[in-house]
DNA sequence: TACCGGTAGTCAGTGTCGCTAGGTACGGCG
DNA sequence: CGCCGTACCTAGCGACACTGACTACCGGTA
């Protein structure tokens, strides 16, 4: 995709990884593996690892470092209540977001 | 709506704009007008103008100044050719966007 | 006349976000 | 040893929406 999805995806991957961990912990190079794997095929590492430790900071995760087997420890996230608040509150706002377009486009015919 | 729909917004009001103006063209004021009216209450003026500018700059629209009665004179947008696929790109990649989140949140529940 | 509110556009500065392009560190395999 | 895969981190960049101003024109009212 072109760069009109690097603006849209603006506090829309937030949400999207946040949607992830909801389902199961996880960490860092998984979430990407994740991403990919879902058709997000060009978000960079490094995003991802930037976006982990902003909703560290903001308190919507907890993380646990675990050994593995196959390079250094990793950083599993899982999302506590205030992420799991967060979270409702993204697709209330994706909601409305996505409802106005649908009635725009469809307008626009 | 928080802060969450301001990042959201990010290269999503610049489609809302050019929505709006495929259907007829428009200028700035009143383009911010309608986007009240559709819900987006809380939009900034000044945001409105700087987008306007910068469609303006990348060519995606016509415009021409046309006097007011009541203020200073108007400039009025209208999208050209390259708006258009613009705007269809646009379209596509927001379905793509969706599609994925519509998948995501029935998997989250 | 003087002032205010609605119309219409402009601008500098700010914060957030995703991307680029690197780097560090650990293990196993040829 | 060198290389690849795993796993994480970082500095700097560009784009975008927001804030908080400001200019300018007109009509109505005190």
């Amino acid at each position: 995709m072109g760069k009109q999805s690097t603006e849209m995806l603006k506090g829309t991957l937030e949400g999207i990884v946040l949607a992830i961990l909801s389902v199961c912990p996880a960490y860092g190079y998984e979430i990407t593996a994740r991403l990919r794997e879902q058709g997000f095929s060009d978000i960079a590492e490094g995003t991802v690892y930037a976006l982990l430790v902003r909703i560290e900071q903001r308190g919507l995760v907890e993380v646990v470092k675990t050994p593995s087997e196959k390079g250094p420890p990793r950083k599993v996230y899982s999302l506590n209540a205030e992420g799991r608040e967060y979270l409702e509150e993204f697709w209330r706002t994706w909601s409305f977001l996505a409802e106005r377009l649908e009635r725009l486009r469809e307008g626009g015919d």
